[in-house]
DNA sequence: GGCTGCGGGTTGCTATAAGCAACCGGAGTC
DNA sequence: GACTCCGGTTGCTTATAGCAACCCGCAGCC
């Protein structure tokens, strides 16, 4: 990761830089699939140890997995989601939609997101404005908010 | 990128392998904000030139990116959005709120995305389903699709 | 027509981090 | 007290990001 990306005052070099890389997010997506294990990773997504064991332990920090000691026998502990880790759920969300459209298309998702109740399936995201309706995209601009530290901004500022 | 994270059918890690690594997400970012020139992303970003050269041929060959040559005295290109990078609006908006709640938290966002014509902000998104009803994540599980080609799974499939 | 400047790269070197395999240590089990 | 399993650590090799230097086509200038 690029030290300029983390200095940046962009939600997106942000986001990036808590995850570290791509495997963070795969080891978010095995979460929510149930897996709570180091083992259970390891074997489902084909990481090395190291690399594992070092991503853990960054999330950790991060404060996206909590790891607790479990009471089985042995020495096994169990990483959990904080409620920080189950909100990147949009961020996959948002992939996975990009792929099925994008890298799979036409031969359709290898895996759905189903409401269990109801058996809706997730199709889309969409945005929407604090009162929850609709906006689209395209009618969108970018403009500074009260977070921006900028010498070009001056509303809200105190010196 | 590990070479077995393409292999997998999951929309989050193919989409992770078309991206490479973060920096192709901060270059989508930039394309939003209007940049399209080498320059401009160099500027910007702060990314070392070959790396940058590298990332804008690699998401011209995804088609992320389409590269134009401009009709300006010199030699010199534009790289565009196409649809298929224009769409990930959605990853890059995930990203952005995640980080404006987690990341920013109390000083506020450092940038907001809002409707220029009537001034609304996006504050959230929401998975729907395919006749636009929300979602609830919380009661959400993972179902085989039709692209699923597991061994498990005989729906539809020919041999 | 040679000089200069600029945009958009390429080349080569170095430093960091991923991948892989081997080893390790505590807790329980026989 | 030897064996096994889980959850790592250590050390080596390989890949890639970062950086600096150089380069090439095109234009304007004189």
């Amino acid at each position: 990761m690029a030290t300029s990306i983390g200095e940046a005052y962009c939600g997106v070099a942000q986001a990036g830089e808590r995850m570290g890389d791509w495997w963070t997010l795969l080891i978010v997506r095995d979460a929510f699939f149930g897996k709570r294990r180091f083992s259970e990773f390891e074997a489902s997504l084909g990481i090395a140890k190291n690399v594992l064991s070092d991503r853990l332990r960054a999330m950790v920090e991060h404060g996206i997995l909590e790891k607790e000691r479990l009471a089985e026998p042995g020495q096994r502990y169990a990483y959990q989601l904080t409620k920080k880790g189950r909100d990147l759920w949009m961020v996959l969300t948002a992939m996975r939609l990009w792929s099925d459209r994008w890298v799979f298309g036409e031969q359709g998702p290898p895996l759905v997101a189903r409401e269990h109740d109801t058996g809706r399936e997730v199709a889309a995201l969409v945005a929407v404005d604090r009162d929850g309706r609709p906006i689209e995209p395209s009618k969108l601009e970018w403009v500074p908010g009260p977070g921006l530290p900028s010498t070009r901004r001056r509303a809200g500022r105190r010196r």
